[in-house]
DNA sequence: TATTGATACATCGTATTATGATGTATAGAT
DNA sequence: ATCTATACATCATAATACGATGTATCAATA
């Protein structure tokens, strides 16, 4: 796990982009597929996933589909189409901002 | 300017490659560095730098140098033998998240 | 059959941290 | 004179991930 701080900031974009590939998906489904994404290095918390849905969905950026499963509840999440024209702006600043990173992190260069 | 929230986690990451590369270096100095470095995308603000580099020093990683320039105050910062031992892991760190957003964001590979 | 772990949702208070606003002051350029 | 850059500082605020907590189903296993 990365520290908590490094996080903040990709949640949504992570789920519109998991969103964009997959159609739907439910929460707990989003939680086991980042962690496998990210080789257990990303482990989304239930206190943040869900909260996070819920703005989301209040944005007006994501549907919501409940479907039974036995007697258990599970409850879908697909891109509306303003969520659709989130994702693109989201990946681009997040893949900017992954150079950016090993840009500044990377090895020192010459000094010119 | 990336998203306010992208930026968290990252500032003392940054202080801690710059002084390990440059020695020692003073706030404004800093704030010139990383917007030089980052192409103008990240733009350390007054209001952060300040605080981060007393919480800095206060954790027992950078120690102080008072110079008087002209009639100007200028107080570098450079690292101690603990802050030395904080740059290798915070750029490993670092450098493993840059990838994993590379990984997340990326173009979806097979559903393998 | 009792217990544990996985599945699956939810809410709420807390901690962390970058920033805006604000303040002080020197110095060069127009 | 005025504006911009240099150079430090503090404080209240906002944003957001998370721990704690709660409810409930279901499969495996001891």
């Amino acid at each position: 796990m990365y520290s908590r701080e490094l996080l903040k900031g990709i949640l949504k974009p992570i789920i519109l982009k998991l969103l964009s590939d997959q159609s739907r998906m439910y929460g707990y489904e989003i939680v086991q597929e980042v962690k496998r994404l990210s080789g257990d290095k990303i482990l989304i918390k239930e206190g943040s996933l869900y909260p996070t849905l819920h703005a989301l969905a209040a944005e007006g950026y994501l549907s919501t589909e409940s479907v039974m499963i036995g007697k258990r509840t599970r409850k879908y999440y697909k891109l509306t189409s303003d969520g659709k024209g989130q994702v693109q702006p989201a990946l681009t600043e997040l893949l900017d901002f992954a150079e950016t990173l090993q840009v500044l992190f990377g090895p020192k260069l010459s000094t010119t």
